[in-house]
DNA sequence: AACTTCGAGTGGTATTACCACTAACCTGGT
DNA sequence: ACCAGGTTAGTGGTAATACCACTCGAAGTT
């Protein structure tokens, strides 16, 4: 059960994202919104302070709560919740998911780089027993893309890098709450498992610009097929949510 | 003058990162720390707010309010917050720092890959543009390392890609806030004017490959220096806070 | 017409009270 | 001695009310 601060903020997002309110617009006042929201003012403020800190709207002392462009004012950590958002109504997020692979796809190439020139032995070695463990749920889907997510947060503590472990955290966020994602993992499994093998053995022969141009390759050709798979049964879940899995889809 | 609210906010965090408070450990209880932040509990819990939009707790009803790790909790736009964070007292955090730009430059390059398959003709004369307005101000350390970013901002957006946008804001963010920055700009800004164009050439031209490798090396030497200089800043700073300016941050 | 003043309305903080929930303690049984 | 089960103190979540600091525009003054 969501409480009732999550609920007044999700009413607010989605009429600021809905284009109800405008950037540059203030939203209704405090006191008027507990009417709108049914809640009282001390929940309104709480919803307040996520999307402020959302950056989707700031509050000016004496003024108003001024809505902003979250182009301009938000960090990664709006994917997120975007993706949350839109799930709930409105259409599928394919744009915004596709944005989403882009990046991780982009930072993935210069990782293996990153890691190539700084991972240690045993680094290395706990990677390799990570990709022993997704072997053995290539079946599963949901248990291959969490084993999957704990590769890609273990590589990423490989780099060395703060910066890059906090946007690999955002962008994991945003992405394992994209529904049927799991279904785009779990049908390239047996194929990821060999690659990341490959990966590996390139990493410790200090290949790493080989590393590098395969794993752009690989994520290429990957993230095409999954926007496919994912079009697929967005395409399809509204009008046969039981048969979801059909030919159409896999082959994509 | 910062509101309470922030200081409040402030004060917990500090306990937080100076380990006062560790990873599982839970929070004293709101009704507690209204005495020992000598505040309110709206406010008091308007700061819990703020630490748990960063990731830094999670407030577990009827326990209390749990401390988490936030290299796995947080996301990238808590950078920002730990670069002002740890300017107020502490050691200057040059790891960090280092960790950011690198970050940077590891999506540059790609970036710079993007735009150079999508950019429109009017992508670029704009781009020119705002290359003429930063030659305007090459003498100016503040404006010029302004002008950068404005430049920066529009190179991201004709890479067209949301998810890339929101990065870079949150990197801007977490970079403006770092002082002695923008004297490093302003150390390389006519060259950095220059590398520019050459750059918008590259891209005019569709040499996408080469317009890459040049990113990558100009700022792997531009880092270094920066680094170096705000290191040299933050070494001479505490001792001869008047005379900050000195020749040997100057020749770094 | 330009300027000043003032008041209605805004977000920010404080106080008090109660609710929903958790965990540990105590109690009673076996 | 042990262990289920209910009691209880303490937690975060929500509510209602009041006041403060601030902004902005309309009314009044020059």
């Amino acid at each position: 059960m969501k409480k009732s601060v999550d609920r007044a903020a999700d009413a607010i997002r989605a009429w600021i994202l809905g284009g109800k309110y405008r950037p540059g617009d203030f939203l209704p006042g405090e006191r008027e919104l507990t009417g709108l929201l049914g809640v009282s003012r001390i929940t309104v403020r709480g919803a307040l302070a996520r999307l402020r800190a959302e950056g989707l709207v700031r509050p000016e002392q004496g003024a108003g709560t001024r809505v902003l462009d979250f182009r301009e004012s938000s960090g990664v950590d709006l994917l997120a919740v975007l993706a949350a958002q839109r799930m709930a109504g409105g259409p599928f997020p394919l744009d915004l998911l596709s944005d989403l692979l882009e990046l991780r796809r982009l930072v993935a190439v210069e990782l293996v780089g990153l890691v190539g020139e700084r991972a240690t032995t045993s680094d290395l070695s706990e990677l390799r027993a990570l990709v022993g463990q997704m072997r053995g749920v290539t079946g599963d889907p949901s248990a291959f893309m969490t084993a999957d997510l704990r590769f890609a947060r273990r590589l990423v503590r490989a780099s060395r890098n703060l910066a890059l472990e906090l946007l690999a955290n955002a962008i994991v966020r945003a992405l394992e709450g994209q529904p049927g994602l799991h279904l785009a993992f779990g049908a390239n499994a047996a194929r990821t498992v060999i690659v990341y093998e490959h990966l590996l053995s390139l990493l410790e022969r200090g290949r790493v610009e080989k590393a590098r141009a395969m794993t752009r390759r690989l994520l290429e050709r990957l993230d095409r097929s999954t926007l496919a798979l994912v079009a697929a049964l967005s395409g399809a879940t509204p009008r046969e949510p039981s048969i979801a899995g059909t030919p159409t889809a896999k082959e994509a």
